[in-house]
DNA sequence: GCCTATCGTAAGCGTCAGCATATGATTGCG
DNA sequence: CGCAATCATATGCTGACGCTTACGATAGGC
């Protein structure tokens, strides 16, 4: 019973707050911000939904991610379309472009992630990664 | 090689959200703040220090930790007594009863993240702390 | 057909974080 | 001695976030 270690929280936010630090250069570099990324990878995961559901999703504000969707929508990322069934809602929708700027951000953040893993060895990379995968897909 | 994984901080932010929502409930009922059970952890685990240290340990602002200071002052947490040999310098320390609050209370959240693992098979769980304890170890 | 609920949107609120700057006490180097 | 550096502290700025309220358009139950 190892009941002498820090708190998780302890443990995991400094990771975390790393792991920010490496993406936000990637993220500018593609002129997306943190919020618009987390858009497009919730939009490309899971395609059609309506606005409310997706801000729940992500854990920000209904009312927060309005501008994060304009701008999404001006650079041609995603699409805003009235749903025909319901026009109160807005289909939101991820455009050719915007999974194509997905898939590229989150290449080069993975790449930059392996840095911070470095430390660990190789075994337990894998298995990190694939214990922290269950624990995420669990919620 | 298993590219098609969410990242790493898309997968621990909402693991680091779920666990701060399980402290903050606890640290209520001991009247600590979040920043003052930081640094009574800092100053249990390595003692003395000066203030600017303690800030940069605990990834605070310089000036934003003098209020927390206060509090944990007038609450007899920690003491603050000056420098014999450096007047400018307060010497920080964390009284017997620091120590007890923070024990308590470490208790008491490290009792509430196995909720958070309880998903995981024993030995995953096991293994899941015992990495992240190497990987905070090599900050 | 009405009334209530829902959706997107806008605006305002208080809180808190990081950043910068200023000041007063004190130190240590030259 | 004197000047630059250091430390704790106070303060103000800015930007972000979560929360709340309001409003117009629309749906759907009754």
């Amino acid at each position: 019973m190892a009941t002498e270690r820090p708190d998780l929280a302890a443990m995991l936010y400094p990771l975390v707050r790393d792991l920010i630090a490496l993406e936000l250069p990637v993220l500018a570099a593609h002129n997306v911000s943190m919020w618009g990324y987390s858009v497009l990878t919730a939009l490309d995961d899971t395609p059609v939904r309506t606005q409310a559901a997706l801000a729940e999703a992500i854990g920000a504000d209904k009312s927060r991610i309005i501008g994060t969707l304009d701008e999404l929508q001006q650079a041609g990322l995603i699409e805003r379309t009235p749903d025909p069934a319901d026009r109160r809602a807005r289909l939101l929708s991820i455009t050719p472009q915007g999974r194509k700027i997905r898939r590229t951000v989150r290449k080069e953040i993975q790449a930059q992630e392996e840095q911070v893993l470095t430390t660990l060895a190789p075994a337990d990379r894998k298995t990190f990664v694939r214990i922290l995968q269950e624990l995420h897909a669990s919620r």
